[in-house]
RNA sequence: GCACUCGUAGCUCAGCUGGAUAGAGCGCUGCCCUCCGAAGGCAGAGGUCACAGGUUCGAAUCCUGUCGAGUGCGCCA
């Protein structure tokens, strides 16, 4: 199937070879000036500034060369240079009906497709996932499907932060609570009580110690290195932290599942940053081989720094002061990981902005040691969902507003309009539910989407959940009435017919 | 301090590999229900594209500077 575009650009092209110029400058794209023309090439401005005569001079020749072109019905220069092209009705027709009859609706696929790994979601095991991984699980899951679309192998990874820090801290933080829970960790072989009092631990518990032990960490120098050393003994396989650390995953999965779900959302991989510990202490080894390893106060670290950098660039840290792993270390070892199992011509992180100095960082150590192909490695970074405030959206306690909670705010407004709207009452209550949680999911991602990736928007749930204006919800009810319609027609005996492009 | 992102209509935002008259939605004004579902459609008003220079035949778009907003800057992720 040929795209209009694509083939007067080719015929565009030719023209302005055949005077010896680039054939680029015959890019055709639709007209900005409806009325006076389907298509229009502007390349003949650019291509006067290489000297071969003035704009109208070249936009003449092009315009000339195009005329005899089989789609097009007319081709006239303009203004300064620009080349008008209208196509035959014939032409207009024909394209109409393969887009009709295309399930692709023209879509191309590429020529060359690659090996894709889509890193989004970010969930952390142990923490509910809070309006921040919004943006990243939108956003990820329309960059897989539209790269699988257009005929890359895909892989989505969830990537789940289950291994650094934090661990450590929550280690300590039950055991804390709890003198129980302290002693069946810090025992040295397993007993059968044990699973009956890790289960006290709720993901609730976990939810609101974490930010308590964070604060403390910050302040508190012998309870951060408590959690410092729980993490390393963590890592280092102590039964009593695996057993804890397992207990985290299995009730932060149920969570994670449900809320994905809930957006639509689906991974294919769902490893964990722990999935690549086993290659952490020979990648180590590796980069002390390659002689990329120095240490620098108490820490073991690659430097990435290059000489034209405009600014001072951190080296990564690979192996803390307490000989831990760091978000660095695993991220690095994870693009080895994929390195082996797939092979990916690219990976695609989709993570906050903020984020991008990290990964810059990560980028430049993974192709010193030659563990990507240059170029492979992109961070697709994106801003904040604000409040009215113009800050990161908080609760109206000043918390962070679980994504579960912000899926229910959305579709309790759903329901609100769609009753407003006398919309759904014949519906069966468990059905009408489910409508409305499908009406306020499309709110909030149509709304994520909408906005431009990398700049941060303010959510506003009462504009987006209209049913006016460029919002989901009006999306849905456009494609309801397109349905019914479709239905009417098709009880009626009535079909699609050709499609002609007439005057 | 250094780096990055952003500043476009009353509001929320597109457009930014330079090109003809800068667009959309909301809000506002007017018109349209005996032909699908008015949660709709059509039309209109509304803009020094932050500011100042520069490059160019041509700048919202590229460059420099200023002002304003946001973000990041090694042992958390």
């Amino acid at each position: 199937m040929s795209d209009l575009r694509a083939a007067l650009s080719q015929a565009a092209g030719a023209a302005f070879a055949a005077l010896g110029l680039d054939a680029d400058f015959g890019r055709v794209t639709a007209s900005d000036r409806p009325d006076l023309a389907d298509f229009q090439c502007n390349g003949a401005l650019a291509a006067a500034k290489s000297g071969k005569g003035s704009p109208r001079d070249i936009a003449g020749k092009i315009a000339e060369a195009l005329a005899g072109h089989p789609l097009v019905a007319e081709a006239q220069v303009a203004g300064p240079g620009f080349v008008n092209l209208r196509l035959s009705h014939e032409a207009l027709s024909v394209r109409a009906g393969a887009l009709a009859a295309d399930p692709r609706a023209g879509a191309a696929e590429l020529a060359h497709p690659r090996r894709v790994i889509v890193d989004y979601g970010g969930p952390n095991v142990a923490k509910e996932m809070h309006v921040g991984h919004l943006r990243a699980s939108i956003i990820g899951e329309a960059i897989k499907r539209l790269f699988r679309f257009r005929g890359d192998t895909v892989q989505g990874d969830a990537h789940f932060g289950d291994w650094g820090f934090q661990m450590g801290l929550l280690i300590v933080a039950c055991a804390d609570e709890d003198p129980e829970i302290a002693a069946v960790i810090e025992s040295p072989s397993p007993r059968p009580t044990d699973e009956a009092i890790l289960e006290r631990i709720s993901l609730g518990d976990l939810d609101r110690l974490y930010p308590v032990a964070a604060a403390r960490a910050k302040s508190d120098l012998d309870y951060r290195d408590r959690a410092r050393r729980a993490t390393s003994e963590l890592q280092a396989g102590k039964p009593g932290y695996r057993l804890l650390w397992a207990h985290f995953a299995r009730i932060t999965r149920e969570a994670l599942t449900r809320d994905f779900h809930s957006l639509g959302i689906d991974f294919d991989l769902w490893r964990g940053e722990s999935d690549v510990d086993p290659l952490i202490e020979p990648m180590v080894a590796e980069l002390a081989d390659k002689q990329l390893l120095f240490e620098d106060q108490g820490a073991l670290i690659v430097r990435v720094a290059r000489n034209d950098d405009k600014r001072d660039v951190p080296p990564l840290l690979v192996v803390s002061s307490e000989g831990s792993a760091m978000y660095g270390t695993t991220d690095l070892a994870t693009i080895l990981d994929r390195r082996r199992f797939f092979d990916p011509d690219l990976c695609l992180y989709v993570v906050d902005q903020r984020q991008a100095d990290h990964f810059e960082t990560v980028f430049r150590a993974a192709y010193l040691a030659g563990y990507a192909p240059e170029g492979s490695l992109e961070h697709v970074g994106f801003g904040t969902m604000n409040g009215s405030d113009g800050k990161p959206f908080k609760t109206r306690a000043g918390g962070v507003l679980k994504l579960r909670d912000l899926i229910e705010m959305a579709t309790a407004k759903a329901r609100e309009r769609l009753h407003a709207a006398d919309l759904g009452a014949e519906l069966p209550p468990a059905e009408f539910e489910a409508t409305a949680l499908k009406v306020g999911v499309a709110a909030l991602k149509f709304a994520d989407l909408i906005n431009f990736r990398g700049t941060s928007y303010v959510f506003d749930l009462d504009r987006f959940s209209s049913f006016e204006g460029k919002t989901g919800p009006y999306l849905l009810y456009q494609a309801v009435r397109v349905k019914s319609l479709m239905r009417k027609a098709a009880a009626e005996g009535a079909g699609a017919g050709e499609i002609i492009v007439g005057e």
